[in-house]
DNA sequence: GGAGATTTTGACAACCATTTTCATTTTGCC
DNA sequence: GGCAAAATGAAAATGGTTGTCAAAATCTCC
């Protein structure tokens, strides 16, 4: 039904890595989207809740979003220089996290996992530097 | 050399979970603890630069806060239900982060590994209602 | 096609954890 | 004691996010 949720989506899609809430906004402005921040904030939010976009939590707190490629459950591998992700699978993890559970009484199992790095294109940037 | 950290730093060794800054100055203060709200975020930060406490970030965006019992790297099988937290090593995690971002390039792998689940007797008390 | 109900939108204000500011207090040192 | 440096904390600022509410877009039934 709405256009404006499609067009966060889409902004996201053409994105390599996470994307900020106000970021996503300001680059929609830029080209000239009539939006607000608050749509902007409610889509993404609609967005997540029905799975179509992955959530994470930067270190200082702000939440990012990412269109995944993926539907299925996946981590993610992200530069922490230039943001570039990769989607990786990971069975042997989330193995590990029920075994851990389970050893300890817990039911419910969830978890979250992120691995952080620089991407080869970007040590090599710095090693020209 | 100060007697506020270390207060902060008891504060937390008494705390079963992960408790959040804003937890811990009422605590104290509820302790007649004469100790802001500043320092007590100053005094967590510090801790946790110093690599005293482990810290994590709730769904909110709330950081949180725990005095754990191993200096060495681990991670958390937290209970969502009463934040009952138990430390859990795992070394298929480490080498799994790192092959992962080794193959696709990346370098200075760093990793967040986080479980969560319902615990023993959260789930007891649920089922007795 | 249109009136009225319903949903969506967005400018703006409110929230709230966290940080900054800065004047005061405490501490370390001689 | 006296002085400089560090620590403290009350209050204000910050900033991402959420709530409010009136206007605008959309739907619905006639």
């Amino acid at each position: 039904m709405s256009t404006r949720r499609d067009a966060v989506h889409d902004t996201l899609r053409r994105s390599e890595g996470f994307r900020s809430a106000q970021d996503v906004y300001a680059e929609m402005r830029q080209h000239g989207a009539k939006i607000g921040l608050t749509t902007v904030y409610r889509a993404l939010q609609a967005l997540a809740d029905g799975g179509q976009v992955d959530v994470l939590r930067t270190d200082d707190g702000e939440s990012v979003y990412r269109a995944c490629a993926s539907g299925d459950h996946h981590h993610h591998l992200v530069c922490r220089r230039c943001g570039h992700t990769v989607e990786v699978a990971g069975p042997a993890v989330e193995r590990w996290a029920e075994a851990v559970g389970g050893e300890h009484g817990f039911t419910e199992i969830t978890h979250t996992v992120e691995v952080f790095g620089t991407c080869a294109s970007c040590s090599a940037s710095v090693r020209a530097g």
